[in-house]
DNA sequence: CGAGTAATTGAACGAGTGTTCAAGTTCAAA
DNA sequence: TTTGAACTTGAACACTCGTTCAATTACTCG
């Protein structure tokens, strides 16, 4: 009667603890920093209690994965919204017919950083870039508060917890460098030297973070557009001095 | 044989309550998340785990008092560091001597804001007073990791707690009205009508709050001089449109 | 001084915490 | 079909959590 009725389902420990992950972002979401427990991050995962301890060395070593997982993903979704300006020299006088489109995003993969970093000196395109990752950051699927308000939960964490803290570290790094990087084009292609561009993407980082806090709060204080229309005004001033 | 041992000494409800709240600012910056425990904070505060309760229907009640509190000294500080300049008429081309002080701060009053909402039109001094306001932002004691920290996790509870979520909320709008009272003076000063100023505000605090975040989580990415400088370029920006 | 008010204590409660580990189960390889 | 490695379970442990409340203490007022 029913022999093959399975109590569990084995999975490869890579898949498992890709599932857990997700699990802790989904509770992370929904409850914040409420939602970091062994008992809701498991049931949400439809698993017991003590597999996810078999899976990670502890709970903060889950959600020091989950911070490096949840970056990943924004990187992915910034890289390829500036993938659809593509860093070729040959086609210049490009008009900018995609500017008002929506955004659309494969969210899942996970893909190198490698279009930013290759953005050429003098290229034409750099600023349109730098217009497309404002335009990213208040586009979904970043701009929805129950994401962005993860962040604020692991920047929470981060001060007081050193596993968090030397993820954020790292991400943050490679996130303005990316961003500096684009920047110092973009500076090169109005003739300016990228000295400031260091500083420059500092700035630009604390103002989308910023906004982004704002926004995830309480979304009634202004509108995406205006976020954009905030960040744009930087870029420009950026590129004056 | 010592009849006078008192073994606890009664206080005034107001001036108990007030301890309590200094006890969770000083939990919070010392532990950050994990200091918001009522046994933590009533043995900083040197009383029993039952008083708390006595003052405070709740435990998210007293955090909510301590997150006006600190918003208070807030405000204060920076009604200080205008003062500075006096809302006078008269004195008009006054050099900038002041501009490369330390400056210093009464940081227990909490005095009204009278200061920044009687900035009248067309004084020389608005566009001071925003120096003023963006040098103190970066400044002691509001440079201060530990205290920045506990915005972040203010931040961090006010998404998924009503009480907690109406004080930011009441606290973010007065700040913000006070910063837009400023900003639109300024832009009177050289001539501009008022307009953005609203949204601007926007933008200065997010600028502000964004590198206060990552100025406290990490304060070598960038020396408070550097922060003043970026917060200037904006202002700068600002005004020319 | 003696009585009344209320600030204060601290044990107790029930629920929730992360982690451990022996026992059970699945599935691939022999 | 049997073996065995390891993925998975869930009870158990030793906490900590916020809150309650009867008893105690301090201080004021009459």
């Amino acid at each position: 009667m029913a022999t093959t009725a399975r109590k569990f389902e084995r999975q490869l420990p890579e898949a498992r603890r890709q599932a857990l992950v997700e699990a802790t972002l989904a509770c992370l979401a929904k409850q914040g920093h409420g939602g970091l427990s062994i008992r809701r991050i498991s049931e949400a995962a439809g698993v017991s209690v003590g597999l996810i301890n078999h899976h990670f060395p502890s709970k903060t070593a889950l959600v020091a994965e989950a911070y490096r997982a949840l970056d990943n993903r924004l990187a992915a979704v910034f890289a390829g919204a500036l993938e659809h300006f593509p860093t070729e020299w040959k086609p210049v006088g490009r008009k900018k017919v995609l500017k008002t489109n929506t955004l659309e995003h494969r969210s899942g993969s996970i893909r190198s950083n490698s279009a930013l970093a290759a953005v050429p000196a003098g290229s034409s395109t750099a600023r349109q870039q730098l217009d497309r990752y404002i335009e990213a950051s208040f586009s979904a699927p970043n701009l929805d508060p129950d994401i962005l308000h993860i962040w604020v939960v692991f920047w929470s964490l981060s001060r007081h917890t050193p596993e968090i803290r030397e993820v954020r570290e790292a991400t943050y790094a490679a996130s303005l460098a990316r961003l500096e990087a684009l920047v110092a084009a973009a500076m090169r292609e109005v003739g300016r030297k990228p000295k400031s561009a260091h500083l420059a993407a500092i700035g630009l980082t604390a103002l989308l973070d910023g906004l982004w806090l704002e926004w995830c709060l309480n979304p009634r204080t202004f509108t995406p557009a205006e976020g954009i229309k905030l960040a744009k005004a930087w870029a420009d001033q950026m590129l004056r001095g």
